[in-house]
DNA sequence: TGATAGTTTCAAATGGTTCTGAAATCAACA
DNA sequence: TGTTGATTTCAGAACCATTTGAAACTATCA
């Protein structure tokens, strides 16, 4: 059976995308699935997915799972079917909003909350501390706070640029040409 | 012996950014390395950094190398000593421009290559298709595209964003909260 | 050139994550 | 409520990246 450029265009996707997630810390086989799901227009069951992903039924379970969870992918019911369907959302826009919004809750706030407590406790023991061991605290402080202020003007940028919509990168991009 | 508030908050912040850049795809032991390193005025060398983070020799030799491929830390030779020291990066700023950088060219890189290439075996299959197929591969074009589209938008935006230098994410986001 | 301190390499061990497959559970319908 | 088909769970298997430790290598100095 001779495969169309566009069947064999969807595997060389899925693969790659696949690969890329695994570099960002997002399993290999969650991200292939949300590729293929990205790519297909009529909603697909587990089935579809195990038997051309070539994985097992707990596998695409768990990974289904997650994807929901993140809100990459939707559950779809037909009537008078039992299976369950998905679908991915296909603006790919909105998907940059909910992964980062995600991450971040996820990364990003537990290590700001970690910076902050570094920073409190050597706030706090400032004031009984001489000489070098002084200085050194108080570069160790400025430490922090350079990591934390840098997270602050990435949040706040994030979400300048998702206050824009749908255009808010190119518009954003455009507006900074000239700044 | 009683820890310092300076010493904990070290090893707390150690600890938090392994775990952190880990969910990346970057590896704990490279990024302890590095936040040891970021926390640390003077520069340290191998043995140092093993004693602290409990590592072997080979396990650090390989991270440092991989730092400073990264152009996060530096090597650093003190005259009459043989051994090698290592300092980083202390400017935030400076290491974001270089982890985007270098995670662009890495990652982002061969998955625009792919898309690219997908693009161009479909669109070349496109005139040989009629009805429904031909609606599909069009379909299929729009999804490619989307992707596309947003990473150049993405690059746009990081571009400028560097332009602007070390002020620039809280310059942008200022900007844009009046767009 | 030999001796020594320092660094890199690499095969093997480890540890942690992902995946499988079958049993348990759940939900819809008669 | 029982039957059936779909989904979830989970213990063990498989897999992969990281780490170790020792040998090979390199550079410096006497």
């Amino acid at each position: 059976m001779q495969r169309t450029a566009a069947q064999e265009a969807e595997a060389l996707f899925i693969r790659r995308w696949g690969e890329m997630a695994a570099g960002w810390g997002i399993s290999r086989t969650m991200a292939e699935i949300h590729a293929l799901l990205y790519l297909t227009t009529e909603p697909l069951c587990m089935d579809d997915m195990m038997e051309r992903l070539q994985i097992s039924r707990g596998n695409a379970s768990m990974n289904l799972r997650q994807l929901v969870n993140w809100g990459l992918i939707q559950r779809i019911h037909h009537r008078g079917d039992r299976r369950e369907y998905f679908t991915a959302e296909t603006n790919v826009w909105q998907m940059f909003e909910t992964i980062i919004r995600e991450r971040r809750r996820r990364e990003v706030e537990p290590i700001v909350e970690t910076l902050e407590r570094c920073q409190a406790m050597v706030a706090a023991e400032l004031k009984t501390l001489k000489g070098k061991h002084r200085e050194d605290a108080e570069i160790q402080l400025q430490r922090f706070r350079g990591i934390l202020d840098f997270f602050a003007a990435m949040n706040g940028l994030s979400n300048a640029v998702f206050r824009l919509g749908p255009r808010g990168l190119a518009t954003a991009a455009k507006l900074l040409q000239h700044a």
